[in-house]
Parts: C-alpha cells; sequence; structure tokens
RNA sequence: GGUCCCGUAGCUCAGCUGGAUAGAGCAACAGAUUUCUAAUCUGUGGGUCACAGGUUCGAAUCCUGUCGGGAUCACCA
C-alpha cells in the first residue's frame, strides 16, 4: 500500500471518530518544500463537518493524530510532529519511519514493478513505408513505442509489439521504376548504400524525373493540372501498380528484392535506437481484411450503400463527417483494414487493450475507427488507445518530408554517438579506456542524450529539437543522469574496495533532511510507474529520474559518504546510494535508456 | 467552415484528477573546489500562466467565448 493511502485511511477514521461522520475523498498532497512536514492535508473541504475556522480544524485533528488511543497507543504512531499554517495542516513524519520505508523498499527485488496482471496488451509502432529510410518522425514513434511497451511491462501486462510496415502501393512502385529506368542494376552489396537508403534514393529520382517531365509538358503549353496527371512517368508508375496487383511475376519479384533491401537497412536503424518487435505485419498481407465487417454493418444498418456501390458510415451526430469504407470498386482503403486487423489482434491475443503509436495526422482517423468499432457492437472498441504524437520541429524550420528537409535517422544517430564521444574525450572522461569501452559508453551517452531529450517532452505536444542542446550535457539531460549513476557506482566501487557490503540491515539512525528527501522521492518510484504506465506517458518517468537525480546531487554534495566517520550512517548511505543508483537505472530502462556503470 | 491539439520566464520544457509565494534547465551575472568522478553545487535577476468572462472559500489547472499557431476533414495511407 501506497503511503497516501495509508496516510488517507488513518486521516479517514480520525476524522469519522472527531466528527462523528463519513468522509469520501480526503485532499491530501505533498508538502511543498517551504514548509514543514511531508504531507499535508486540505482542510477546507471539512469545515461543514467541523464547524470550526479551517486552523481550528487543523488544529484539532492535528492534536488528536498525535494523541493516545483508548488502549495507549497512539493514534498515529508514524506521526512526529504537525504544523498548521492557514487551512493546511502539515504532517511530519517520523525519521524512523522513513528509515523503515527505505529497508523494505531494499528488500524488494522488484521494487517499482508489478506481479503479473494475465493482461496482454498490444503496442503498434514504427509502422514504416518502405520506400524511403527513417527520418527524425520515426525516432520519436520508435522511442515512445518502446518506451510505452517497457511502461507497460512493469505493470505487469504481457506485451505484444507489433509493427505494421506499409509494403504495397504507389510510392514503393516509384522507387521500382525509377531503379529499372536510372539503376543499372545497382544493389546494396555493389555501391554499398544501406539498402533503405538506396531505394529512397530512387523515389527521390522517381520525383526529380517526374517534376522535369510535368514542366516540360506545361513549356509545351499543358495546363498544371493536367500536366500533372499525364506525365509519362507517372502513367508507367500506374500501370506498375496494376501489375503488382495483378500478381506479375516480374514485378513481385523485383518488389520483394527492394523490400528486402529496406528491411536489412531498417534492421540496422532498429538495432541502433534499441527497439524490436515481436510480430510484425505487412499490409501486403492485411490491406483486404475488414471487408466483412463491412458487410456486417450494412446488414446492421450502420453503414449504407451509395448508387454507385460504395460504402459509407455516417457519423454525422457524432459531429464527424460521412466516411467512406469500401470503394465504388468494392476495394477496400486504410479504414477497412484498420478496422479488421483490430478485429483479428483481439481475437488472436485476446489482448485487454491495443495501443497504436501514430503521429497526430490521424488523430481524425483513430477517432472515426473507434466510433465505427463502437456502432459495430464490438465492447472492445473502448480498449483502444491512440497514442498521437506532435511533430519534431528543428531550429531552422519545420521538419517535413515533402519539404525535402528531413533529418534522416542514421546520419542523427551517427552524429550523436560522435559528438558524445568528442566531448567525453575533452573532459578526460574515456580516459584508461580501451577503444571497445570508449565506443560503448559513448553509443550510450549519444543515444542516451537522444532518447531522454525527445521522450521528456509529453507526446502531444510540438517538440523542437536542438541536436546542439540535446547534447549539452548539463541539465535536464540524459547524460547528466547517466553520469550521477556513474558516479554513484564509483563510489559503491570504493566502498566494496574498503570493505563494506551494501547489502547489511540498517542499524536505526538519524536521517538528515536530504536523506528523507531522497527516501520519499524514491518511495514515490512504483505509484509513478503505474501512472506513467495507465497514462502511457514516458515523460513523467523521465522528469521524476531528473528530480531524483538533482536531489542525489545535492545530497552528495553537502554530506560525505566515505568519509563518513560513523559507520551506521555510513553504512546508511551506501544502502540509499545503491537504491537511487537501482531506480535510475530502472527508470531509464523503461525509456530505454542505458547507464553505464563508468563514464 | 466542422472537428481535434497547443499557447506558462529571452529560449527549451515541467506543473493541469482545483489549494499555500507558479517551477527546472539553458542563456546572463556572482560565488563554492586539496573530487567520494566539478559532465557538480549555491545564489541573483527574469512571469498579465495568450486574452476576457464564469464556477469556487480558492483557478495556470474546470466551463464558455475571443485571439494566435498547428493538424485534419480524399474512392491516399
Amino acid at each position: 500500500m501506497t503511503i497516501e493511502k495509508r496516510i488517507t485511511q488513518t486521516l479517514q477514521a480520525a476524522i469519522g471518530k472527531l466528527y462523528n461522520a463519513e468522509v469520501g475523498e480526503l485532499q491530501l498532497q505533498k508538502t511543498r518544500k517551504e514548509f514543514e512536514g511531508d504531507y499535508t492535508l486540505v482542510t477546507f473541504p471539512l469545515l461543514k463537518l467541523s464547524k470550526k475556522s479551517p486552523e481550528q480544524t487543523a488544529q484539532e485533528l492535528g492534536e488528536y493524530l498525535l494523541s493516545a488511543n483508548a488502549d495507549g497507543q497512539p493514534v498515529m504512531p508514524e506521526l512526529e510532529s504537525f504544523n498548521v499554517i492557514k487551512g493546511f495542516l502539515n504532517l511530519k513524519l517520523k525519521p524512523s519511519f522513513w528509515l523503515q520505508r527505505l529497508s523494505s523498499s531494499l528488500a524488494d527485488a522488484n521494487f517499482g514493478y508489478a506481479a503479473p496482471t494475465g493482461k496482454t496488451v498490444m503496442v503498434e509502432y514504427s509502422s514504416p513505408n518502405t520506400n524511403k529510410p527513417l527520418h527524425l518522425g520515426h525516432i520519436r514513434n520508435n522511442l515512445l513505442g518502446y518506451a510505452v511497451a517497457e511502461l507497460l511491462k512493469a505493470n505487469g501486462h504481457k506485451v505484444v509489439k507489433a509493427n505494421l510496415i506499409n509494403d504495397r502501393g504507389i510510392h514503393i512502385c516509384k522507387s521500382m521504376l525509377a531503379w529499372q529506368l536510372f539503376g543499372n542494376g545497382e544493389t546494396p552489396q555493389s555501391s554499398g548504400k544501406k539498402g533503405d537508403h538506396l531505394v529512397g534514393d530512387y523515389y527521390v529520382r522517381y520525383n526529380k524525373e517526374y517534376q522535369k517531365q510535368v514542366a516540360e509538358l506545361e513549356a509545351k503549353g499543358t495546363p498544371k493540372d493536367d500536366a500533372e496527371k499525364q506525365a509519362p512517368i507517372l502513367l508507367e508508375v500506374q500501370e506498375m501498380l496494376r501489375k503488382w496487383e495483378a500478381k506479375d511475376t516480374t514485378v513481385v519479384d523485383l518488389w520483394k528484392t527492394m523490400n528486402g533491401w529496406v528491411y536489412a537497412g531498417f534492421d540496422v536503424t532498429y538495432k541502433a535506437l534499441g527497439v524490436d518487435f515481436d510480430k510484425v505485419y505487412y499490409e501486403s498481407e492485411t490491406y483486404l481484411l475488414g471487408k466483412s465487417l463491412v458487410q456486417q454493418g450494412l446488414d446492421k444498418g450502420v453503414f449504407f450503400k451509395k448508387e454507385d456501390g460504395s460504402v459509407w458510415v455516417d457519423l454525422t451526430n457524432d459531429g464527424l463527417d460521412q466516411k467512406l469504407l469500401l470503394r465504388s470498386d468494392g476495394t477496400s482503403v486504410y479504414m477497412t483494414q484498420d478496422l479488421g486487423t483490430a478485429q483479428q489482434r483481439f481475437a488472436e491475443y485476446t489482448l485487454s487493450e491495443l495501443v497504436y503509436v501514430v503521429g497526430n495526422e490521424q488523430n481524425y482517423h483513430f477517432q472515426v475507427l473507434k466510433l465505427v468499432l463502437k456502432k459495430l457492437g464490438f465492447e472492445w472498441a473502448d480498449s483502444l488507445h491512440h497514442l498521437s504524437y506532435g511533430m519534431v520541429e528543428l531550429p531552422e524550420g519545420k521538419m517535413k518530408s515533402r519539404e525535402g528537409t528531413v533529418v534522416d535517422a542514421d546520419d542523427l544517430i551517427e552524429t550523436m554517438v560522435a559528438d558524445a564521444r568528442e566531448m567525453s574525450q575533452e573532459l578526460g572522461k574515456l580516459n584508461g579506456l580501451n577503444e571497445a569501452e570508449a565506443a560503448n559508453v559513448s553509443r550510450m551517452v549519444g543515444m542516451g542524450a537522444l532518447k531522454y531529450f525527445i521522450l521528456k517532452v509529453d507526446p502531444k505536444k510540438t517538440m523542437l529539437f536542438d541536436p546542439k542542446e540535446s547534447i549539452d550535457f548539463n541539465g535536464n539531460t540524459g547524460p547528466f543522469i547517466q553520469y550521477t549513476h556513474a558516479r554513484i557506482k564509483s563510489v559503491l566501487r570504493k566502498a566494496e574496495e574498503q570493505g563494506l557490503s551494501v547489502n547489511t540491515a540498517l542499524k536505526p539512525v538519524q536521517l538528515n533532511a536530504k536523506e528523507v528527501e531522497l527516501v520519499k522521492l524514491l518511495e514515490d518510484f512504483p505509484e509513478l510507474v503505474r501512472q506513467a504506465g495507465e497514462e502511457l506517458s514516458p515523460a513523467l518517468v523521465a522528469n521524476y529520474t531528473y528530480e531524483l537525480v538533482k536531489e542525489y546531487n545535492q545530497f552528495y554534495h553537502d554530506y560525505s559518504i566515505l568519509r563518513e566517520e560513523n559507520t551506521d550512517v555510513k553504512q546508511l548511505r551506501l544502502v540509499l546510494s545503491a537504491q537511487v543508483a537501482t531506480v535510475i537505472k530502472r527508470a531509464m530502462g523503461l525509456l530505454g535508456i542505458d547507464v553505464p556503470e563508468r563514464m
């Protein structure tokens, strides 16, 4: 049970006794730092019961909590003192209580992780197109998806990480056609290019050629709109898509080959990002799903058919528009497929939740998806969650693939690691490490900087990614947290050299203020994980970790650990440090960030 | 035009299930060092929480409206 719950119960009982009345919700909160105390009860809502002033009510309640029961036991044994400021009753708990909490969290090997729930949750993320390499926007997606999956695991759920690859359609045909026309048989092996980059280059090449042809047509007097539809290369690519759909072996073989290059390239990027998947779906295999659902909807009368045979759902009563579900030629659209895959997934895995990590440009789509599934009568429609995230902008301007100023994921990763290495070297942090160790630390720090910078921001907000600031090793950054962890580990190693183990039971010692603050923060960790899991919010974890690190740094600065002469106090500080390191490591682990033992 | 999201310090962001004097980091300035790893710590200056109403004992937080920014409303995915 959390401390807050426990105190709330005590308070409810006390209020019941004092005022002879039942109280429901109490407003218990952490005491603000400028006041003395650990928890604060807001008494304003209780005035109706007490029929006294806020100050009197708080005072009365505080005195009662400190007094003894009929059996001689204190009403609230863990309470040391209280003070009243305006209507706020500040409760200060005994240091021995905090010491005891620290001991019990130390004894819990799974501190912060919940017991298995038996529930299975699917997190779909990444979901790239196969015509170009991953970029900055994908990085936010992948990091969010992975972190959310880890959070859900920490909350005791079984998690299926899924990737739905958009491997079909006109976009990949464009790369294929350009490769046929201009490629001279170039392969990743022959050119030394990463497969996804190679295919992406031909996508760019196609667009160049297309622009050129449109310009030529316009020069000959064709109106712009017509020119854009008549460019020969466009007609060719449309023909290619028709052939693909007709399963033309030449086209399908080329499609398989080039997609294979792309997948090999993606794997490298995924590995560098530290993300992975339990299940990969390909749209070429799922795009026909959902048609039977459309028929069901028609039978139930929740969808309707237009004269041309197309099927629609009318959502105007829900404040939305009419939405197409089946084209007039009977083929399905994106929405149809998503209806089908959702149903299939819930059936296949008996999911209790399905989380889609998809950019906010698809907010409308997921709103509709959920509504339509509800109209079809699926109870699990409410278990669909769209984790929507905003665009990542750059200092120079907005990043959008259409505008061509994309930041390539592989380039960015490489730059981050190289910068981390350079800065570590300048500070002499790599001295004494061999090449493999230096490379490993640089990788952890560079990726930590990138991941932390992106994950600490509320997903739904448009964020600004400043490469310079992200690699700034001061402040609320990944490297700062990693560094604190490494420093604690260093102290613990030195302690071990002195023959001090950190596993012995704690002797009763008086905790100082900073130590109590640390224990309090550590105590928040399990509840934080629970909340972050519920809200699908890695940012919550990131900002908590930073708070913990800041608090520890103050403690570290103000008090010595190894030089402390009182062995019991020294032991306490070692154990406390070890626990801080453990929690940092776990919290960062939830964000997919590695923490080095030394740096 | 409809729907959704955002607007907090010069900059990047926390805080939002209503509570005390709105917080960090960066940048600026002033300090601290025989390092337990200073990639640290302390201090100073910096705010009409976009604006206006409303609810409340109490609003950055909830409601309504206005302004500003973004996304979306395809027989694309």
